[in-house]
RNA sequence: GCCGGAGUGGCGGAAUGGCAGACGCGGCGGACUCAAAAUCCGCUGGCCGCAAGGCCGUGUGGGUUCGACUCCCUCCUCCGGCACCA
C-alpha cells in the first residue's frame, strides 16, 4: 500500500490541468451558464504567507465547484504592478521599479500555481505594462472631455528635508517616514481629480440594487463614506462692505433665530477680504497656526475650540441681527460652505465656542415635552428637535413645518434655498510619482491644456530615470519626456509630470479580463455584456470604500459612455477574514507569516487550503494553529488510505457517480452509508451554493469518514458498486476543497475523463431519508427522552406512541395534559401542569 | 459620539426557533511495538450520585414562545469603520 505521495500528486495534476487547458473560460460559450468569480487584484509585494493564500483559496473552492456544476467559469488572475513600494524600494536599493515588481509579479505567480488554483493564465493582466495603462489613459481622456476630469489647487505633504511630496502612508504621526524630526508640511499644488461627486446621489441610490448581495456593514460604510445631507444654504450680507457677503450650509435652518455668531474657516475662500481692516492678514500668526492644524487628522476630535473674532458682522437674513463674524478652527473648509451659523443653544460645539469667548445663547427651540429650557442654566446644548420660540413669524411651529418654510421664504427672498450636501469629495488622482500611469495630457502656452490624442496613446513611462526621493514629480526631471510638441499646434509643449493614483487601475481591471489582449478598446462591449455583472468577488474587508466604490464610479462613467448597459459591475461581495497569528494579523514586519511555499513544501498545498477552509467560518478571522494544520494531514491521510485499500477491488467496475440505487434492496451497513453520503451531499451543495460554511462541510465531510471506516472491513456487507458509488461521492465533494488527491483518488478508483469539470454529483432526496427517526420528547420544554419512529408516522400515532412510553408515563400520569405539540420526525413537547 | 460586527468547553469552532458543545486541536487512558514514532480504540463542560439518574450551563438583566445560543428590548466587554460633517 503506497503512501499519500502529496508531492507527486500535486503536481502530476497541476500539470495535466495545465496542458488540458482546463480552466480556460470560453467567451461566447451560450450552452452553459456563465459563473464570473473574481478575487481582489494582489499587488505583488514581497512574499506570500497563508494570510493572502486564504483569498485565493476561498475563491478557488467556490470557481471549482461551479466548473463540477457545469458551470462556464471565468477566473482570472492578475497584478496591481504600479505603485509606491516599488519607487520606495528603487530609492533604497537602486533596483529599477520595473525589475522589483517584475521580480515579485515571477515569485507570485510561481506560488499561485503551486498551490493549483484554477486560474485562465491566457488572461493575466499586469497594470504596469502598456498595453494596459494605455486605457487607464484612454479613459482619462474620455473623462476630460466629458469634464468628468478637471484641474484644481489641492493640498499635499511636503517634507522640506527631501524637498519632495510625500503619500499619505509616508507621513507617519505628522512626520516624514525617512526623517523622524522633520514635521511634514501642507503646500498647494495643482492637481488632477475626477469628479465622482457628480455620482454621488447614484452611487448612494444604486446600492438598494446591492443589498442582497453585499455585506450590509461595506455598504454602511460606504453610505457613510458619501455622507448625505439635507439642509439649507442660506446668504449671511456682511456688513458695511457691499457685494461681500458669506453663505452658510446648515440642517438646522430652524434654529437660525439662535445665531450669536457667524464662523468661518481659517481656509475659507474670501477670509483675505473678511480680515481688511481688522488689523490681522493671511500671514497673522494666530491665523497660520490654525490652517496648519486642519489637516492633522488624528487628535481634531478631541481638539480645544479656538477662535477669533474678525471685526466684521453679518447680517442675519431671518431675524435682520448683526451676528459677529469668528474665524473658528473646527469649520471645515471643505465641507458645506465653508461656513457655519453659530447657535450655541442648539449645538454643542457651538455652545462649547460661545462659552469659552462668552457669545450669547438664545434659546429658539423648546422641547415637546418637559420643562422648558432656560439660556441661563443649559449645562450643554439642546440638539433635538421641537417646537420655535423667538423666531418671530415662524414662534409656535413644529420643526418640520419651521425647515419647510424658512427654506421656501430664504428661495423667495434671494437669499437662500434648501440643498444636499456630500461628504464625498472629488477624487484626487494626481501623484507626484515615477511609478504610475502618466497623465496624458500636455501644456501648451499657445492652447493650454490639451490632452493627448488617443493616436499618440499610450504615453509610455520612460525606462531611464533618477529616483533620489527628492524633488517634484521624478519624470519632470526627464527632458525628453517633458518636452514635445502640442498635437493642436505643433508648437512647443510640455507634458504633464504626474502620474495617476493606482486606484485607478483597479477600478476596471476586471472588465480587461474579459478581453485582455485588445489593442484597439479597453475590451469588446458584446464579450464584457456575456460576462458582466461580476457574480461572486471576493476579497478583504480593507477595501471597503475606496477601491469599491471607485469601481463603481467607473462602472457609471462606462455606462454613460456607452460600454457597458448596467450600472453595478459586483453583484454579490464577500470580504474573508484576515489570518492572524498570535492575535494579529500576519505581515511582514511583525514577523509572524506562515510563508504558503514554505507550507506547501511542508505538507502539501492541499493540506495547506483544507486547514484555511477549516479552522474558521470564512468571513471570520482565523488564528493559525500548527496543530491544526497536523490536523488536516492527518485527515487527508486517512481518505488516502480509506480509499486506497478499496481501490483495487473497485477500479474495473462501471461509473460511480450514477450507479443506479434503491434502498429497498441494501443492506442495513449499505443503506446506513447511503444515507450518510447523501445528506452530507445535501448540505455540503447547499453551503457552496448559499453558506459557505466551509468550515461545516468539511466536519460533515470527516463525520463520513469516520463513519466508513468505523465500519471495515466494508467490503463485508456492502457491495462493490455501492462502495464505489459511496467513496466517488466522497472524493466529489472534496474535490473543490482539496483538488489534487481528490483528482488521483478518483483516477484510482478507476474513473476516466477528470473530476474537475461537470462532475458534482446531485444528492437524491430519497436516498437522504432515514426509515426510522428519533422523537425527542419534553416536557415542559425539558429533554425526557428519546423515541425510535417509522420516519412516514403520522402525528397522532406519534403523540400515541410518545405518550405511551415507558419512560415518558411516568412523567405525566396524574397530570394535566395541557398541550401536546410534535414536530413531525423531530420532537413532541408535553405541557402538562399539576391537578 | 454615530454606524457595523462579535461574545458558546482548556483552544478553533458547530447548532438556518426544536437533543447546546458536531468536527478538529489539546489532554487522559488503552492497543500495537524490545522501545519510540506513525496508526487504531475509548474517555474528555461543571456540580451531585456507587449507579440509574438529576441539577446547572451559550457575556448581563428582562421579554416573546409549548420551546430561545438563535427573535425583541436593556446593559457590559471586545473588535472594526467614521467622526468638530454644521
Amino acid at each position: 500500500m503506497a503512501d499519500y505521495d502529496w508531492q507527486r500528486i500535486e503536481a502530476k495534476w497541476q500539470k495535466a490541468w495545465e496542458e488540458q487547458g482546463l480552466f480556460r473560460a470560453d467567451d461566447r460559450d451560450a450552452s452553459r451558464e456563465k459563473f464570473y468569480l473574481l478575487e481582489m487584484l494582489p499587488y505583488p509585494s514581497g512574499t506570500l504567507h497563508m494570510g493572502h493564500m486564504r483569498n485565493y483559496t476561498i475563491g478557488d473552492a467556490v470557481a471549482r465547484y461551479r466548473w463540477m456544476c457545469g458551470y462556464n467559469v471565468l477566473h482570472p488572475m492578475g497584478w496591481d504592478a504600479f505603485g509606491l513600494p516599488a519607487e520606495n524600494a528603487a530609492i533604497k536599493n537602486g533596483t529599477h521599479p520595473r525589475d522589483w515588481t517584475n521580480g515579485n509579479i515571477s515569485e507570485f505567480r510561481r506560488v499561485l500555481r503551486r498551490f493549483g488554483f484554477s486560474y485562465d493564465w491566457r488572461r493575466e493582466i499586469s497594470t504596469c505594462e502598456p498595453e494596459y495603462y494605455c486605457w487607464n489613459q484612454w479613459f482619462f481622456l474620455r473623462m476630460l472631455e466629458k469634464g468628468i476630469a478637471f484641474r484644481k489647487k489641492s493640498k499635499v505633504n511636503w517634507c522640506p528635508e527631501c524637498q519632495t511630496v510625500l503619500a499619505n502612508e509616508q507621513v507617519i504621526d505628522g512626520f516624514c517616514w525617512r526623517h523622524e524630526t522633520t514635521p511634514a508640511e501642507i503646500r498647494e499644488l495643482d492637481q488632477w481629480f475626477l469628479r465622482i461627486t457628480q455620482y454621488a446621489d447614484e452611487l448612494l441610490n444604486d446600492m438598494a440594487q446591492l443589498e442582497a448581495g453585499w455585506p450590509e456593514r461595506v455598504l454602511a460604510m460606504q453610505r457613510n463614506w458619501i455622507g448625505k445631507s439635507r439642509g439649507a444654504r442660506v446668504r449671511f450680507d456682511v456688513a458695511d462692505a457691499p457685494g461681500l457677503s458669506l453663505e452658510v450650509f446648515t440642517t438646522r435652518v430652524d434654529t437660525i433665530y439662535g445665531v450669536s455668531a457667524v464662523l468661518i474657516s481659517a481656509d475659507h475662500p474670501r477670509i483675505d477680504e473678511i480680515l481688511v481692516g481688522s488689523g490681522r492678514d493671511a500671514s497673522d500668526p494666530q491665523l497660520k497656526s490654525m490652517r496648519l492644524k486642519s489637516i492633522r487628522a488624528a487628535d481634531i476630535a478631541t481638539a480645544e475650540k479656538e477662535g477669533f473674532f474678525t471685526g466684521r458682522f453679518a447680517m442675519n437674513p431671518f431675524s435682520g441681527e448683526r451676528a459677529p463674524i469668528w474665524v473658528a478652527n473646527f469649520v471645515l473648509a471643505e465641507y458645506g460652505t465653508g461656513a457655519v451659523m453659530c447657535v450655541p443653544a442648539h449645538d454643542q460645539r457651538d455652545f462649547e465656542f460661545a462659552q469659552k469667548y462668552g457669545l450669547p445663547v438664545k434659546v429658539v427651540v423648546q422641547p415637546a415635552s418637559g420643562p422648558a429650557l432656560d439660556a441661563g442654566q443649559m449645562p450643554e446644548a439642546y440638539t433635538e428637535y421641537g417646537r420655535l420660540v423667538a423666531s418671530g413669524a415662524y414662534s409656535g411651529l413644529a420643526f418640520e413645518q419651521a425647515i419647510e418654510k424658512m427654506a421656501l421664504a430664504a428661495q423667495a427672498g434671494g437669499f437662500g434655498k434648501s440643498e444636499i450636501t456630500f461628504r464625498l469629495k472629488d477624487w484626487g488622482i494626481s501623484r507626484q510619482r515615477y511609478w504610475g500611469t502618466p497623465i496624458p495630457v500636455v501644456y501648451c502656452e499657445k492652447d493650454g491644456i490639451v490632452g493627448v490624442p488617443d493616436d499618440q496613446l499610450p504615453v509610455r513611462l520612460p525606462d531611464r530615470v533618477a529616483l533620489t526621493g527628492q524633488g517634484r514629480s521624478p519624470l519632470a526631471g526627464v527632458a525628453e519626456f517633458v518636452n514635445t510638441q502640442c498635437p493642436k499646434c505643433g508648437g512647443k509643449a510640455r507634458r504633464e509630470t504626474d502620474t495617476m493614483d493606482t486606484f485607478v487601475d483597479s477600478s476596471w481591471y476586471f472588465y480587461r479580463y474579459t478581453d485582455p489582449h485588445n489593442s484597439s478598446a479597453p475590451f469588446q462591449k458584446e464579450i464584457a455584456a456575456y460576462w458582466f455583472p461580476i457574480d461572486q468577488y471576493v476579497g478583504g474587508i480593507t477595501h471597503a470604500i475606496l477601491h469599491l466604490l471607485y469601481s463603481r464610479f467607473f462602472c457609471k462613467v462606462m455606462r454613460d459612455l456607452g460600454l457597458v448597459r448596467h450600472s453595478e459591475p459586483i453583484a454579490r461581495l464577500f470580504t474573508q477574514g484576515m489570518v492572524q497569528k498570535g492575535g494579529v494579523a500576519m505581515s511582514k514586519s511583525r514577523g509572524n507569516v506562515v510563508g504558503a511555499i514554505e507550507m506547501a513544501e511542508k505538507y502539501g498545498c492541499d493540506t495547506g487550503r483544507l486547514y484555511t477552509l477549516f479552522a474558521a467560518p470564512p468571513d471570520k478571522d482565523l488564528e493559525w494553529n500548527e496543530q491544526g494544520i497536523e490536523g488536516a494531514a492527518r485527515f487527508l491521510n486517512r481518505v488516502y488510505r480509506l480509499v486506497d485499500k478499496h481501490a483495487g477491488r473497485l477500479r474495473g467496475l462501471p461509473a460511480a457517480l450514477e450507479a443506479k440505487i434503491h434502498l429497498s434492496e441494501c443492506t442495513a451497513k449499505e443503506g446506513r452509508l447511503l444515507r450518510k453520503a447523501h445528506q452530507t451531499l445535501q448540505r455540503v451543495t447547499n453551503d457552496f451554493n448559499q453558506r459557505w460554511h466551509f468550515n461545516s462541510s468539511i466536519a460533515l465531510v470527516m463525520e463520513l469518514v469516520n463513519e466508513m471506516s468505523a465500519m471495515e472491513p466494508l467490503e463485508a456487507d456492502c457491495s462493490s458498486a455501492i462502495l464505489k458509488h459511496l467513496l466517488g461521492v466522497l472524493v466529489a465533494m472534496l474535490s473543490p476543497m482539496t483538488p489534487h488527491i481528490a483528482e488521483e483518488l478518483w483516477e484510482m478508483l478507476g474513473n476516466t475523463g477528470g473530476l474537475a469539470r461537470g462532475k458534482w454529483p446531485a444528492f437524491r432526496e430519497e436516498l437522504t431519508r432515514e426509515e426510522q427517526v428519533e422523537i425527542i420528547v419534553q416536557v415542559n420544554g425539558r429533554l425526557r427522552g428519546r423515541v425510535l419512529v417509522a420516519e412516514t408516522l403520522a402525528e397522532v400515532e406519534t403523540r400515541e406512541r410518545v405518550l405511551a412510553d415507558p419512560h415518558i408515563a411516568p412523567l405525566v400520569s396524574g397530570k394535566q395534559i395541557v398541550k401536546v405539540i410534535v414536530v413531525p420526525r423531530k420532537l413532541v413537547n408535553i405541557v402538562v401542569k399539576e391537578k
